[in-house]
DNA sequence: TTTCAAGTAACTTAATGTGTTACTTGAAAT
DNA sequence: ATTTCAAGTAACACATTAAGTTACTTGAAA
């Protein structure tokens, strides 16, 4: 089955964007991605329309961080990606009348369910300023051609 | 996207079969799961490869429980139909030299990887027979024939 | 020989994230 | 004003995979 990448590609870009600190095309991050810039558009939408991001039309234009990572999980990113389903095992109701089937999905569904809130509660527990933080932590950080800014190194307040 | 629901439905047929307790025809199998013959026997294809159903063909023939059911836990029975990923969810390898993209995958992985453990534990601390148990206590079920819910009814007299 | 039922192959369908092309809208630069 | 750039949008193609479907084969009992 295929998997629904786009949470993944979505806290990368956002980490590049704000290592960069000024606007990316579509373009830019597609090349990020090893996609198309209508693919970007199309998830960035999402996130534009939780506030999260930012864009501007035109000549100079682009999109723009519009959000405190240290206010923001990884559970905010994934909700406003549309909260997509997390499994692809799936209850099969096909005869809602039979109370077997009915037992074999309420004990399924409950194991599914504390599953699923253990992948929630992880995701909510981590802001997109930890993550950054784990980056640079880890790495020391450099990473891409694109110098002159080292906002990264000391510990922004917010994200103005 | 579309869910895997092969655990259930096996379960749901493994439950009846025991209630049962005779062979069942692929046909029978199939209009308990509202599908086709042919989809009942790709799934129990697999149960059959590990041991927890036999399979008689010809006349008078159809599937047999051969597995103890208080051996037997969900988890075995999700195992045997090929261990399908459990996640919708994936993680996007676009660049695979870029240090924020394996950070990120790395993040998300140890949070699915933690709600996948869940999952495998419940599976495998609930046996069919514990499944069954259940069942009978909510509904007072026993060795009684199915009425009308799933058309089982086409018997020829003298087969129990 | 007939009938029944599993086994198998091959094809179609459905669902959905992704890829792609083409066009529109809007804003800045010339 | 025209050009250029970049987001916004529509429409369609592609890939994957469980499930649905048809047709045929194999094997065993009546």
């Amino acid at each position: 089955m295929r998997t629904d990448n786009r949470l993944s590609r979505m806290l990368h870009v956002l980490l590049h964007m704000q290592q960069h600190d000024c606007s990316a095309t579509s373009d830019s991050l597609a090349q990020m991605l090893n996609t198309h810039p209508v693919v970007v558009r199309r998830t960035m939408a999402s996130l534009k329309q939780q506030g999260y991001v930012d864009a501007v039309k035109g000549h100079g234009g682009g999109w723009t961080l519009s959000c405190d990572f240290e206010q923001v999980t990884l559970l905010d990113i994934y909700k406003a990606l549309g909260e997509s389903p997390v499994f692809a095992l799936g209850l099969s109701i096909d005869n809602p009348d039979c109370l077997i089937e009915q037992a074999v999905n309420a004990a399924l569904a409950e194991a599914m369910q504390q599953a699923e809130a253990v992948l929630i509660e992880r995701l909510g527990h981590l802001t997109l300023a930890e993550l950054a933080r784990g980056i640079v932590q880890k790495i020391g950080y450099c990473a891409e051609p694109q110098p002159a800014i080292d906002a990264v190194d000391e510990e922004p307040p917010g994200v103005e």
